[in-house]
DNA sequence: CGCGAGCTTGACGTTGTTCAACTAGAGTGG
DNA sequence: CCACTCTAGTTGAACAACGTCAAGCTCGCG
């Protein structure tokens, strides 16, 4: 399965699994973010940040699964999903940037660390260490949203929802047997498409032996198929 | 004009003008990154880039017009367009992603510093107020990219076309009248229309009086006009 | 048992792409 | 100076992909 996803460059963010952050901290600098932030626990469906409003706090995903999302005239795009071990508001870092860019929800039970932003500011410039792993985090989303602003600008209804089953499976639940917390329409969010488009296009993917589905229970039987659909557009 | 581009969060990516990277070094440091870097001039069509290859260099543009876009499937997707005062390559700065994500090229004439990636590293680690410009950049660069996705995905072409030429005369040009330096069809790629359809639109929006176009050369009457029709979609 | 949210299906309309033909202008060689 | 050709731009018609709308279904829960 991970082969898979490897050779797609999917749509879907999921973070560096290697990086510790604030393992980079000296202990002194690990104390004082220690002192700094708070853990908070968010009920499914509440938001965690919120577009527009100033950034106070930078957050630490610890457990959970969030999504975070663009929102302008009562439209809204789903940026990047976000799992354990990424952090939030980043992009709020420049001084004349300092409210949330994205509005960030949770998708199920999640729990976050939050971190003053200004301690962060600190600490780049105190820590060149942490400043380049920042560095390489931003860079990282970066291209995976290349990567998923392409997936949803370049291809069609197969090639998108084929892309965001695998990268679900791949990804985010590690697994090709899965149930999944989203529903029909947050499919249809992530994919760009209607709600009943994604029902039809699942409908057919599983009509082809690609994939079964009993509810919200999702199998990939064909990987290699769903990658071929990927890849054809 | 100015007033009208920055109420919409257009799509074309344009750096801010008051920032000065290398400024920031001190003189010891912007000795060695002028001992090691070249300047090199590329001609109208020319690859700066190329997607897949090793990033040895960041790139500095210092005047010209240059376009960023990902290659995938013989498809691609003009990510940015990069004006002077920009950088190309950051991407590429943490060592397990060290080629180029995206392919460059130059819509005009157009200059380049090319400074070795290493030293550009090594500044990063030495030089925690660069870090930290550059932290700033790559948030920027995110932060616009988040504006030309949604731009993208969610409006249909009256409004991406709309966005687009708002973006040429407030952002890149400066002016409601401009001579374009870029042909019908990549409009049409930097709207991620077809060239036909965009040849309709531009027709359309001639007759309803918005802008005047004689070939190349192009005006934008109602910017007010324009502006409505980006917001509704 | 009945209600309601989420899911599913079918019919239909719109948008925008594709294809093919045609035009205009710039550069080239006889 | 005139064909010739090549490219960019333009137009029209046919078509396909999707979204929208409206209606019906299902399943969990009070």
């Amino acid at each position: 399965m991970n082969a898979i996803v490897d050779r797609i460059k999917t749509s879907c963010t999921v973070p560096n699994p290697n990086r510790d952050y604030f393992g980079l901290l000296t202990e002194e600098q690990q104390k004082i973010v220690n002192e700094n932030k708070v853990i908070i626990e968010y009920k499914k469906g509440e938001i965690i940040a919120k577009q527009g409003s100033f950034t106070t706090h930078i957050l630490n995903i610890k457990s959970g699964l969030v999504k975070v999302y663009f929102e302008d005239n009562h439209k809204s795009l789903i940026l990047r999903i976000v799992a354990p071990g990424s952090l939030i508001g980043l992009t709020s870092l420049p001084l004349n940037q300092n409210v949330f860019q994205y509005t960030a929800s949770a998708y199920v039970e999640t729990t976050a660390e939050l971190i003053d932003i200004n301690i962060i500011r600190k600490l780049i410039l105190d820590n060149s260490r942490f400043a380049s792993a920042i560095i390489d985090f931003l860079s990282e989303v970066s291209v995976q949203k290349n990567n998923r602003f392409f997936c949803l600008t370049h291809r069609q209804s197969y090639g998108k929802l084929a892309d965001i089953l695998l990268c679900l499976a791949g990804n985010i639940f590690k697994t090709d047997t899965f149930d999944l917390a989203l529903s029909r329409k947050e499919l249809a969010e992530l994919s760009g498409m209607s709600t009943e488009s994604v029902i039809r296009t699942l409908k057919g993917f599983q009509e082809d032996g690609l994939i079964s589905i009993q509810g919200k229970s999702f199998k990939v039987i064909d990987p290699d198929g769903l990658l071929k659909i990927c890849q054809l557009g």
